[in-house]
DNA sequence: AAGACGATCCTG
DNA sequence: AGGATCGTCTTT
């Protein structure tokens, strides 16, 4: 089990490093279900312009400023998103989990965990509804622009900040 | 109070 | 290419 201290680092780091790591989700019941995570995608401070916190430090995006572990939970479109909040207090940053083995895509991933923005802010960890678990798995992985943020500067859109996990 | 838009997905 | 569909933010 990953404790609070893994989501002390940068969103950039984090994004890859969580490649293969479990996304473990408590349901209501008591299941757990495990996913692997494929894709990710980092969000880097107020100066990348495609972050929601993007100088706008009290609307949603608010958690990101708080100390990573928790849970950003965010509807786009009709889905809710899971971004897992990363960095120290006070620098808003995340990694936008993009896919879960079986479940491609930020929506399929989100639907599949029964995201609902109650969870908005929950710490990642058995305590709440999901935590990270380490079993070994380092994949290999490609980098990619971000997808979806047209808004943003050009430099901002043609970082490389998206990881996908090789297929293996 | 009303409108615009989105870190998306599905269908045709 | 376009519709679904709703929370959040911006403008009246």
């Amino acid at each position: 089990m990953l404790g609070a201290e893994y989501y002390s680092s940068d969103a950039l780091v984090l994004a890859s490093d969580m490649l293969g790591k479990m996304l473990c989700r408590r349901s209501a019941d008591g299941v757990v279900r495990r996913y692997r995570i494929t894709e990710t995608e980092a969000y880097l401070g107020e100066e990348d312009t495609a972050c929601h916190a993007h100088r706008c430090p009290t609307g949603r995006a608010r958690v990101m400023y708080r100390a990573g572990g928790l849970a950003y939970v965010h509807r786009c479109h009709m889905y809710n998103l899971l971004t897992i909040v990363t960095g120290p207090e006070g620098h808003p940053e995340g990694v936008l989990v993009r896919g879960l083995e079986g479940f491609d895509g930020p929506g399929r991933a989100g639907r599949e965990l029964g995201l609902e923005l109650s969870m908005y802010g929950s710490p990642m960890s058995p305590e709440g509804f999901m935590w990270l678990e380490d079993d070994g798995c380092r994949p290999g992985f490609t980098v990619h622009p971000r997808v979806g943020i047209g808004y943003a500067s050009e430099e901002d859109r043609a970082r490389l900040w998206r990881f996908r996990a090789s297929e293996q």
